[in-house]
DNA sequence: AAGACGTGGTT
DNA sequence: TAACCAAGTCT
């Protein structure tokens, strides 16, 4: 995607083209549309907060909405400010996690939350420095969060709005497996100007991944960038180079772990060995499993050599 | 910098 | 059915 922000004195009024329009003609559209078809999701609505943001941002990670909206709520209103949260023993954050996935996930929202309590007064800070600093929270969150709950002007990078730019300015299906310079080069001269359109359009270029510009069966017709899209005028040539990392599941140290977990989330007293034994056979890579539990901290074992979710 | 880290729906 | 995919972070 060039800007085309010079034009030869010769043709001043030829149409540039399709392919490379300025970066400024994508923005309305984008925004236009995504005003006209943006989900209805709790936590971008107002009452939702920058406490609401961040919980949604920690619990999308890797994780399809469908699956986040009833933990959402349901944290939410256990849980209506950071403090709250804090004050709660790390293992209920774990327990209410339920099957999310990624419970560490858990663990760093709590840390965050009593970060923020010690911290920051209880509110989640809107710098971006300082919400880069919080457990849980990377380049994609800490943007996000500035961006979304605070209006600021940040390039939003996450794996819809990186297969978006991938196809519309660079032709290809999918991004790499990193996200590399490059691409945060792109993302910040594509950003408008003005602070609360850049957050706009951090969010409509978001949701035109996700419902639109999808990894699969992408739905071309629906989009507003479409006759500006190089992947597309290119006639949509299929991935190459690397293959996208893949995903192994059964008989992964992570299963294992998984079904551990789920049998501490579910027990109201501390679990003696056998009800862990229990859930798999093979006895070395069981050990091994609960030990990563126990030094991730989401585990903790009793004196009596039972285990139960952390209380500190 | 490649790999670990959960879970479940879709193709 | 096996593989792919889902608003990443951390080491």
């Amino acid at each position: 995607m060039t800007a085309m922000t010079s034009t030869s004195p010769q043709t001043p009024q030829t149409p540039q083209g399709p392919q490379t329009p300025p970066a400024a003609a994508l923005h309305t559209p984008v925004i236009g549309w995504f005003e006209q078809h943006a989900r209805d999701l709790p936590w971008r609505r107002p009452e939702a907060g920058a406490w609401g943001v961040m919980v949604s941002e920690f619990m999308l990670q890797q994780t399809p909405v469908s699956r986040v909206l009833p933990v959402y709520e349901q944290w939410l209103a256990r849980w209506p400010r950071p403090a709250d949260l804090a004050a709660e023993a790390p293992g209920e954050a774990v327990r209410a996690w339920g099957r999310l996935g990624y419970p560490r996930r858990a663990l760093r929202l709590h840390g965050a939350a009593q970060a923020i309590t010690e911290r920051h007064g209880g509110d989640v800070p809107s710098e971006h420095s300082q919400l880069l600093a919080l457990p849980g929270i990377g380049e994609y969150t800490a943007a996000a969060v500035a961006s979304f709950a605070y209006g600021q002007r940040h390039a939003v990078l996450d794996t819809n709005v990186r297969r978006v730019f991938a196809r519309a300015a660079n032709g290809i299906q999918y991004p790499p497996n990193a996200t590399t310079a490059a691409e945060r080069k792109l993302a910040r001269a594509l950003l408008p100007d003005e602070d609360e359109r850049a957050a706009k359009w951090a969010a409509a270029t978001m949701e035109l991944g996700a419902l639109v510009c999808t990894a699969r069966n992408e739905s071309c017709e629906r989009c507003p960038i479409s006759a500006h899209c190089a992947w597309r005028l290119a006639g949509k040539p299929a991935h190459e180079g690397p293959p996208r990392k893949g995903q192994t599941y059964a008989g992964t140290d992570r299963q294992v772990r998984g079904r551990l977990l789920a049998v501490l989330r579910d027990a109201l007293t501390p679990v003696p060995q056998a009800a862990l034994d229990a859930v798999w056979e093979e006895p070395v890579q069981r050990a091994r499993a609960l030990d990563g539990l126990v030094a991730d901290g989401l585990v903790e074992p009793l004196a009596d050599g039972r285990y139960r979710l952390p209380l500190t």
